[in-house]
DNA sequence: CCAGATTTCTTTAAGTTTCAAGCAATTGGC
DNA sequence: GCCAATTGCTTGAAACTTAAAGAAATCTGG
C-alpha cells in the first residue's frame, strides 16, 4: 500500500467499496455455479452435492481417509462429516473401519460400487464445469487462477491475524 | 472458439481439467471467506450469515421487498425465505405486512432498530472485507472483477441453454 | 362471469450445517 | 505408572436449505 507524501490524512475514511463489491460478485459465482451443479447432480444422479464433493475427496485417496482428514479439506465441521459419512455407509458407497493403531480413528474409503458410480458422475461433471466457463480463453482462465491463489493466501493471512480460533 | 484449420480432430477428448481445477479454486475462496465472515458475526454480533445477508438486501430498499424479490436477489428457494423472515420477524428487525394490491404478496421491511443493527454491523463487516483482499492490488481488484462478470455471464449462458428449471 | 393457468407464499420431509458439549483413546510429562 | 492435556469422533439442539406439494389469490381467455 503506497502513501504518495501527504495525500492520506489519518483520520480520512478508507474507501473499501471495491472489495465488497469484488467479495458479493465473488459470491454470486459460486452460488450460481454451485446451484447448477447441484441441479445438475439430482437431476441426472439423484444425488446431492455434499455426497458428491465427499466422494469426490475419496476419490483422490484410494487408501481411504480419516474424519478428521475429510472434514479439513472439505472445510465443514466434524459432526457434519459424521452424519455424511453415515448415510453414505448405509447406501454402500463407502467403506468404514476403525484404524488398528488409534481406536478413536475411522478410516473411510469409496467402496468398489462408490467408486465406479463416482467416476461416472465425475466424468460428467466435469464436462459441465467446462461448459459453464466455456466464455472464458485459456488465458482468463490462467488469469483467474492466479488472481484466486492471491486472493486465497490472503484470505488466509487475514484469518490467521484473527487467530482462527474465534 | 477458434478451430485453427484442421488440428482438432472430432473424436480428440479434450482437456477440462483447467476449467475443473479454476472451479475448486474458485469455491475455496468463497467457503474461505464466507467461513470467515461467518465467525466473525457471530463472535462480534451473534448474528448468522443468512439473518445479515437477508438484512443487507432490505437496507437497500427502505419501502421493502416482498418475499419472491427476496429469494431471487439472495438465490435461495422461497421456502428459505419464508423460515428466515419468520424468525427475524419475531425477534423485531423485521416489519412484515400484506400487500394491498394483491393478499398473496408479503412485503417486509428492516423496523427502525433493525436497520440501525444492520448499519453497525455492515460497517464492520466492509473493514472485514477489505482486510481479507488486503494483498489484492488495485488493479488485481479490477480484473477480479472483470473476469468473474465474464464468469457470470458464462455461467448464466449455460445454465439458460440447460433449461434452468431442471 | 367462470374455468383453467399462473403466481405467491407456506408447509412438509429429508438432508445439510454449525456450534457446543461430551465421550473415548492417546500422548506427554512427571 | 499415572494424571492432565490433547485428539478424534459423536451427539444434540437450533438453524438453514432444498425440492415438492399444496393453498390462496390473481390473471386470462373465452
Amino acid at each position: 500500500m503506497t502513501l504518495d507524501s501527504e495525500t492520506k490524512a489519518v483520520e480520512l475514511p478508507e474507501h473499501h467499496g471495491d472489495e465488497l463489491r469484488l467479495w458479493l460478485r465473488l459470491l454470486t459465482c459460486t452460488t450460481l455455479i454451485e446451484g447448477e451443479v447441484r441441479s445438475r447432480l439430482r437431476e441426472r444422479f439423484d444425488v446431492t452435492l455434499p455426497r458428491f464433493d465427499l466422494m469426490a475427496q475419496l476419490d483422490k485417496v484410494p487408501e481411504g481417509m480419516t474424519l478428521s482428514d475429510v472434514s479439513k479439506r472439505m472445510m465443514v465441521s466434524n459432526g457434519n462429516v459424521t452424519g455424511l459419512v453415515e448415510r453414505l455407509v448405509e447406501s454402500g458407497h463407502l467403506d468404514r473401519r476403525t484404524s488398528d493403531v488409534d481406536r478413536r480413528v475411522q478410516v473411510i474409503r469409496l467402496t468398489k460400487a462408490g467408486r465406479a458410480e463416482f467416476r461416472k458422475m465425475a466424468a460428467e461433471h466435469e464436462l459441465w464445469i467446462a461448459d459453464i466457463f466455456e466464455d472464458l480463453t485459456p488465458k482468463d482462465v490462467r488469469e483467474l487462477m492466479r488472481l484466486l491463489a492471491k486472493t486465497k493466501t490472503s484470505a488466509q493471512k487475514s484469518a490467521r491475524a484473527r487467530g482462527d480460533r474465534g
